[in-house]
DNA sequence: TCCGATCCGTAC
DNA sequence: GACGTACGGATCGGAA
């Protein structure tokens, strides 16, 4: 759900941030807070206060903030006494008038000072228009006259009071005057408010008005039933002074609602705060520890980046930063695979220094002497290597990376911002530094074109690196503090952090590829596919691009004009050419079968055969792929430039794709995977009887399954049953519904529900289970893994009902997937452990989902299985025992 | 020419 | 609309 438009009654909070402090002063012995030139500031620190914490923590999208305009208001011109008793400002509040609005434009946070016209009007209209469209409110403020606005319906109104720390919805309201938030303007109306002068009804007061508002509901009900009266209020209300009054105060406290206004679009989004003329306000009013909490996020003057490029000036740097004992160290490398990242330029930061740029590879015509990355490195590893450093990295896999081809290993950073980034927020799809500066500080980095830094003048290097280990400073200590406070410390330091070194080691290792097989098998294909396109050719009478769905559809649907049963769309309304349409339509035409085969060897072909020899270093014949550690929300790593984790090992084609990665001549692969992680973390969770059963007795699981399914003995299962209970198992972990399963199956709708509810009535600690983690999730919007890994997710309170079904899928998925990724993750640090304490001769070069593969001398190889099943079965002790498959071969498809 | 959206298919 | 998580190739159309 969007975040709900912030409104901030600004000349409210000026008010109360004044009188606040004096009346917590009064009989106190504080000293009224001033400058050293004597300039009140009491009420600026408060109101200050506010907008950081609004700026920093609240973080809204939206917002605006509302001020009084100087002169006279249309109440004025309704009433002459409206707020006539107040008296003029204070003496020390008057010289802090010019500064609130300077405030928040450095905060360039939208203003609106409407002349004639009152804030608390302004607010109304845009509560108004901001329900109108669909969006909710929370209005800050403690201003009751502001609480008729407030709303239980969606879209929602509040109001939060911050400097009580109380949140205002209708309950709330209802609570403090005892009648609803839509009665308020009618009950301050009858009792009247000596503060703005607004008469109201003498002799009601709170009790009264309440009493009478509950009886009659209105104040026109009470005026309807006026007669009925008895007492004093017959008196009161037979009063013609009396009633003039009343329907004066109607009049002063009703909100206008339409208020023109001016409506630039996106007008009121939130935008990056001009983060120097915050500071520089901050020095001049003398607010230091606001000043701190700035440099906390983010200090340094662009202006002031220091190039370092004598050898002095980076001992000097790195003094500094010894002397602090807190340093943020960021690396520019040139683009490419692990073994080909060349050092061009370190940037550093630390506290109260600006931060500083060591260029080492520019190399354009003309580019100034620099340092060599061997000395910059060694005396940066000396300063890394001082115990007790506090070390901020943007990307700690990049650091061990370039520590361990210098072949040293790197500190472990007291904050890794992109493994923050993800912890805290995984579902955000971008955890570069620009995305969480962006994010969390409100600052975008300056914009960078994509020439190497090789090229760029050392200036230019400066200004881009500096930037981003001065941001990596402040994002480092931030959000390893709200790290801290979502418990998610162990999970950084214990498991992310660790597992970059092993990650950066398998990148950097690679993994042999048999090109020449790759070529060859490329070649066969290509003749096929050239075959196949002739004889589609002669069989319809016309070039067509089998690669082209337009096309393609263009050809079966409407020339050849073939139909399939339920004609699915695609989500642009084009008609599906996949797969299962096609398949259904095998018989309808004889050119459908040539499509499907095209298809088929095209994509095997395209995918891998062309392009995997492309990553392959000649030299070494091997191939280094990137992982992704905050790739998948659910805490899987991902796998790029190439993905070695869709190699194809389904078809017998496709295995011999994966036949092509090999072992070095004299080693082996060992391939371990976890055999049905996910069902045994299922097993696990849900505590089910049979299933944790099955697990327990070494059963065969899917067999199991369909023995309770199908109501069979468990040796009388057929293999069709089987597969039934395979496709059950695995769709169950996704959500699947009875339309999902019959889809996979082929079967038809009714047969696949059959096998659902059988499945639960017989797994009923499943049913359960997946039960109450969707309600919980519900409640907390949020769902963790075995390690404490957390992924919200927000649709879970969407009304829209699509969107709800898909975050409730999610909400069953994402545990059980992230708690098998939590699994391997510890498995690979303790198979790395292992492999460095023992000095096995194994290499860890692979890793999917559920398997690991290491590249072991033949003769160690059935020794070092033995370990890594071992590592891997006990990784993490569950309810259940943890299984591991080895295979051991040449080739990566003969391991399994 | 480049870039992003779309469709499709590979893996677990 | 219907099965979760990924990456990437080919096409296509629009922007630069």
């Amino acid at each position: 759900m969007a975040k709900p438009l912030l409104v901030v009654d600004g000349t409210g909070y000026i008010f109360r941030a004044y009188f606040g402090l004096k009346q917590a002063r009064t009989g106190g012995r504080n000293i009224a807070m001033t400058t050293s030139t004597g300039l009140p500031t009491g009420a600026l620190h408060v109101f200050s206060s506010m907008i950081l914490r609004l700026y920093l923590d609240v973080r809204p999208e939206r917002c605006v903030v509302v001020f009084d305009p100087a002169g006279p208001t249309f109440r004025n011109q309704l009433d002459p006494n409206y707020k006539a008793n107040r008296s003029e400002p204070p003496d020390d509040l008057v010289p802090q008038f010019p500064w609130f609005e300077r405030i928040v434009q450095a905060f360039q946070l939208p203003v609106l000072r409407i002349p004639g016209v009152e804030a608390d009007d302004v607010i109304a209209t845009l509560v108004r228009r901001a329900r109108a469209a669909g969006e909710a409110v929370e209005i800050y403020s403690g201003d009751k006259d502001l609480m008729q606005l407030v709303t239980d319906e969606a879209p929602t109104v509040v109001m939060v009071d911050s400097l009580r720390d109380v949140r205002y919805d209708a309950a709330r309201v209802e609570e403090k005057f005892g009648v609803p938030p839509s009665r308020v303007g009618d009950f301050l109306a009858l009792r009247g408010d000596a503060v703005d002068n607004i008469p109201g009804v003498s002799g009601i007061g709170d009790v009264t008005a309440a009493k009478l508002l509950v009886e009659h509901g209105s104040i026109d009900g009470i005026l309807a039933h006026a007669g009925e009266f008895t007492g004093r209020l017959a008196k009161t209300f037979a009063d013609p002074v009396e009633l003039a009054n009343l329907a004066l105060s109607r009049q002063l406290v009703t909100l206008m609602e339409d208020v023109p206004l001016p409506d630039a679009p996106d007008a009121l989004r939130r935008r990056d705060w001009d983060v120097r003329e915050v500071a520089s306000i901050f020095r001049e009013l003398e607010f230091n520890r606001f000043l701190a909490r700035l440099e906390a996020t983010f200090v340094s003057d662009p202006t002031r980046y220091l190039t370092l490029l004598e050898l002095g000036e980076v001992e000097a740097y790195l003094g500094a930063a010894r002397a602090t004992g807190e340093l943020a160290v960021e690396l520019e490398l040139s683009p490419g695979d692990a073994p080909s990242a060349v050092l061009l330029g370190i940037a550093l930061a630390t506290p109260g220094r600006p931060a500083a740029y060591v260029p080492i590879g520019h190399r354009y015509l003309g580019a100034p002497v620099q340092l060599g990355a061997g000395v910059v490195t060694a005396r940066l590893a000396e300063v890394l290597a001082v115990p007790g450093l506090v070390l901020h990295v943007a990307d700690q896999k990049r650091l061990d990376l370039l520590a361990a081809r210098h072949g040293v290993a790197a500190p472990r950073a007291r904050c890794d911002v992109g493994l923050a980034s993800f912890l805290l927020d995984p579902a955000r799809g971008d955890h570069s530094l620009d995305a969480a500066a962006k994010e969390h500080l409100g600052h975008e980095l300056a914009a960078r074109d994509k020439r190497s830094f090789e090229e760029r003048e050392v200036a230019e290097g400066t200004r881009l690196a500096a930037e981003r280990a001065d941001v990596t400073l402040a994002l480092g200590r931030l959000l390893r503090g709200r790290l801290e406070n979502a418990g998610m410390t162990k999970l950084l330091d214990e498991v992310e952090l660790p597992l970059a070194r092993v990650l950066a080691g398998m990148e950097l290792a690679g993994v042999r590829v048999d090109t020449k097989g790759l070529a060859e098998l490329g070649e066969r294909l290509g003749r096929a596919i050239e075959e196949i396109e002739k004889k589609i050719v002669a069989l319809v009478g016309a070039e067509v691009n089998v690669a082209s769905p337009k096309q393609l559809g263009e050809l079966l649907y409407v020339r050849l004009g073939l139909r399939t049963a339920r004609m699915r769309k695609t989500r642009t309304g084009g008609y599906s050419t996949d797969a299962e349409q096609l398949e259904e339509l095998l018989e309808a035409h004889p050119v459908v079968p040539l499509i499907l085969e095209h298809r088929e060897l095209a994509k095997l072909k395209g995918t891998y055969l062309d392009a995997l020899p492309h990553y392959v270093r000649p030299k070494t014949s091997r191939l280094h792929t990137s992982y992704l550690q905050t790739g998948a929300t659910t805490g899987r790593l991902a796998s790029v430039n190439p993905n070695v984790q869709n190699i194809p090992i389904r078809s017998e084609l496709g295995r011999e794709i994966r036949r092509a990665f090999v072992a070095e001549p004299g080693c082996v692969l060992v391939s371990a995977d976890y055999s049905q992680i996910e069902l045994r973390v299922l097993a696990h969770l849900s505590g089910d009887r049979l299933l944790c059963e099955a697990f327990a007795a070494e059963r065969d699981v899917h067999a199991q399954t369909a023995a309770e399914v199908f109501g069979v003995p468990l040796d009388s299962v057929t293999a069709s049953q089987r597969r039934v209970a395979k496709a059950v198992n695995y769709g169950l972990g996704y959500g699947q519904g009875d339309f999902g399963l019959a889809r996979t199956l082929d079967i038809p709708r009714d047969e696949a529900r059959r096998y659902i509810e059988n499945y639960f009535a017989r797994f009923s600690g499943v049913r359960e289970h997946m039960e109450r983690v969707v309600a919980e999730a519900k409640q907390t919007l949020v769902v963790t893994t075995l390690l404490g890994r957390r992924l919200p997710i927000p649709g879970l309170d969407s009304d829209r009902q699509p969107v709800r079904a898909a975050a409730e899928r999610l909400a069953r998925n994402a545990p059980i997937q992230g708690s098998a990724a939590d699994i391997l993750k510890l498995a690979m640090l303790g198979c790395q452990r292992r492999i460095d304490e023992e000095r096995l001769p194994a290499r860890m070069i692979l890793t999917v989902h559920d398997e690991l593969v290491f590249e072991v001398p033949e003769a160690e190889a059935s020794g070092f299985a033995a370990v890594a099943r071992e590592v891997m079965e006990l990784a993490l002790p569950l309810s259940v025992p943890l299984r591991v498959d080895i295979g051991i071969a040449r080739t990566w498809a003969d391991a399994h």
